[in-house]
RNA sequence: GCCCGCGUAGCUCAGCGGAUUAGAGUGUCUGGCUUCGAACCAGAAGGUCGCAGGUUCAAAUCCUGCCGCGGGUACCA
């Protein structure tokens, strides 16, 4: 068997293959399945075989195969590796170039560099092809205020859904928000504070810039009085009410309704300009006050059936039954709690869309919350809550220990961030563009694993250098412009598998084909930072290749190194887009 | 109290059952642009992987206990 790589250009069909169609999509499962061969006919036992990637000084692939065999056979690891050895440098002599035995037992796989060549044309596998799942997150709340935490659970959202999309998943954006709820009665309160009563014209006074703002510091002294002072706290209770009553009435008309659509709408605005800015794209808002509606009525009917029983004057879920805590779903005021309203969302998604999977992505703070919420729904639409998943990320902290919080105040705003890292990039670059911007925060954002708190060190997420999302993008310009000055030189891919790779070449190569590995990983975990881990592993074998390799005018090492670049800066922009991170060809 | 999460170089993090030297970035110190973009590259120094047991041929990685930090624990979200 030959293997020949096609070319990775778009525009340039289907590579063909000498011999029998070999798929390069599973070179990795054939290899595994052949070594899993060599130890049944040597050794007389079925088991299966899982190759990993080692480090590159032992080989393309290793196998642990011996050194679990040896105890089972009461033999010398070594000895079993080499045995194996021999047989697989046998029946692998085509594609694989060598295999050797190291340290205690490993068996070690180094490929042709045909078949590492090949192994370009692999594309990771779409595991979600054909369903249909709904993301929901972000989250923000009208009446308040962005901050640095809905930026994060926006770009993490955001990436998961690329990778679910990349899987071939038909993936529905959601968001859902409290346009009524403790939080609004708050804020209006304090509004009408501000106005000296319900006089909504003399909200025009407040400037456009100056809105989303003013509702931010309304919301924190509201906050503070409902925590402080006893007569206002009965005020912005009945204010919470109101605005209940308003959705009730279908009332838009009153001065309180004046005050409440229009200061609502301002939200939605601020909310709406800011995603544009980020790149973010919903296709559905769901506020609270219509899932608000749909819950009471669903947990008042399963109140009736025995799922939720009636305490202290409310309605709860006894999750106690269950190993839970007891939540409240409908409180005593006879208003639906977060619980009763996440209820109507759940069961709006499903009736919506009738998806294979929800995936909710919140902060973590809300795991034992969202357990509850769940069990309580099992109890009455098992099937939903199956498919339902909750992935949780942590908190965005201060550098110091500082935990930000909106009630109190003292908070940076996402726009802050974003501002931040804008004029940080322009002391490197004045022309510097807003997908440098992006690529930075959202870099510095997705690089850690999701789940535990991620530190926000103003100044240095500000740093635009060593691994983070500018390095990718000006790594990615570079190879860009190499291959901009060489656009007469033909380079596919064939080129790669026509002669000897040199070391260097072959680094990089070897680094090209984990991508798929890559992927595959990043979107079974729902983790992206494994993605950023590669490409930025990826972009440091380049610079380092690029640094020590001419590559226009290297005579014969042209053709294969033109493209590889290629190949590489290909990889690199899909790699960022799947982080939701643009790469442009000049920076 | 109970439940959940986290403890890896000064700092920020990968690694989450395997390889003699536990990897990056950053910070500190050295070198490298008359040559394809130096937002780059090459190198040095820096760690009893919180502590103690256990399982395993093999433990930062799995289990148990302890310590420390954070979150949750009925009418907030």
């Amino acid at each position: 068997m030959r293997l020949r790589a096609g070319s990775f250009i778009s525009a340039v069909p289907a590579p063909k293959y000498r011999g029998y169609w070999y798929n390069p999509m599973r070179m990795r499962q054939e290899l595994e399945q052949a070594v899993a061969r060599v130890v049944r006919d040597l050794f007389g036992v079925n088991m299966s075989v899982e190759l990993t990637r080692p480090d590159e000084q032992f080989g393309d692939y290793a196998a642990n195969v011996a050194l679990q065999l040896a105890k089972r056979l009461g033999k010398n690891p070594r000895e079993v590796a080499d045995a194996l050895a021999v047989k697989t440098r046998e029946n692998l002599a085509e594609t694989v170039r060598e295999v050797s035995v190291a340290g205690p037992g490993f068996l070690n796989l180094t490929l042709s560099d045909e078949a590492l060549a090949a192994a370009l044309q692999a594309e990771p596998t779409r595991p979600w092809q054909g369903k249909t799942l709904v993301t929901e997150y972000s989250d923000p709340n009208p009446f308040k205020v962005l901050h640095v935490g809905h930026l994060y659970t926006s770009v993490v959202g955001d990436a998961i859904s690329n990778l679910l999309e990349r899987a071939g998943g038909t993936v529905h954006r959601v968001n859902f928000g409290g346009d009524v709820g403790l939080h609004v009665g708050k804020t209006m309160w304090a509004i009408l504070q501000a106005l000296g009563g319900e006089y909504p014209d003399k909200l025009a006074e407040i400037p456009e810039a100056e809105r989303s703002e003013w509702m931010a510091e309304n919301y924190v002294k509201g906050t503070q009085a409902y925590e402080e002072n006893e007569t206002a706290k009965a005020e912005i209770v009945a204010a919470n009410k109101h605005v209940y009553k308003l959705f009730a009435d279908n009332d838009h008309d009153s001065p309180f309704a004046r005050v409440y659509w229009t200061c609502r709408q301002w939200s939605y605005d601020y909310f709406d300009a800011f995603y544009a800015r980020i790149g973010t794209q919903f296709e559905k808002y769901y506020p609270e006050s219509e899932t608000a509606p749909v819950g009471l009525k669903t947990v008042q009917e399963q109140l009736e059936k025995g799922v939720f029983e009636r305490s202290d004057g409310a309605v709860v879920f006894n999750g106690e039954k269950y190993g839970l805590h007891t939540r409240v779903f409908i409180n005593g005021e006879g208003l639906p709690t977060y619980e009763a309203k996440d209820v109507g969302l759940s069961i709006k998604k499903w009736d919506d869309y009738r998806f294979d999977e929800s995936i909710i992505i919140t902060g973590n703070d809300i795991v034992e919350y969202m357990k509850v919420v769940l069990k309580a729904i099992e109890q009455f639409e098992p099937e939903l809550a199956k498919r339902t998943v909750h992935l949780t990320h942590g908190n965005v902290k201060l550098a110091g220990g500082v935990k930000m919080s909106s009630r109190k105040g003292n908070f940076l705003r996402a726009v802050d961030v974003l501002d931040m890292v804008a004029a940080a990039s322009r002391e490197i670059n004045p022309e510097v563009g807003d997908d440098a911007v992006l690529g930075a925060v959202k870099y510095a954002f997705l690089k850690q694993r999701i789940g535990a708190d991620i530190i926000f060190d103003p100044k240095e997420s500000v740093a635009i250098e060593g691994n983070s999302g500018p390095y990718l993008q000006y790594a990615h310009a570079r190879a860009r412009s190499v291959l901009a000055r060489a656009l007469g030189t033909p380079h596919t891919a064939d080129a790669l598998s026509s002669g000897t790779l040199e070391p260097d070449e072959r680094s990089l190569l070897r680094k090209i084909t984990e991508f798929t590995e890559v992927v595959e990983r990043a979107t079974s975990e729902l983790m992206p930072h494994h993605i950023c881990t590669y490409l930025y592993e990826l972009a440091q074998k380049f610079n380092s290749f690029y640094e020590h390799n001419r590559v226009i005018g290297s005579g014969e090492r042209e053709a294969a190194r033109l493209a590889l670049i290629h190949a590489y800066a290909d990889i690199l922009k899909r790699g960022l887009a799947l982080l939701g991170i643009a790469a442009p060809d000049h920076m």
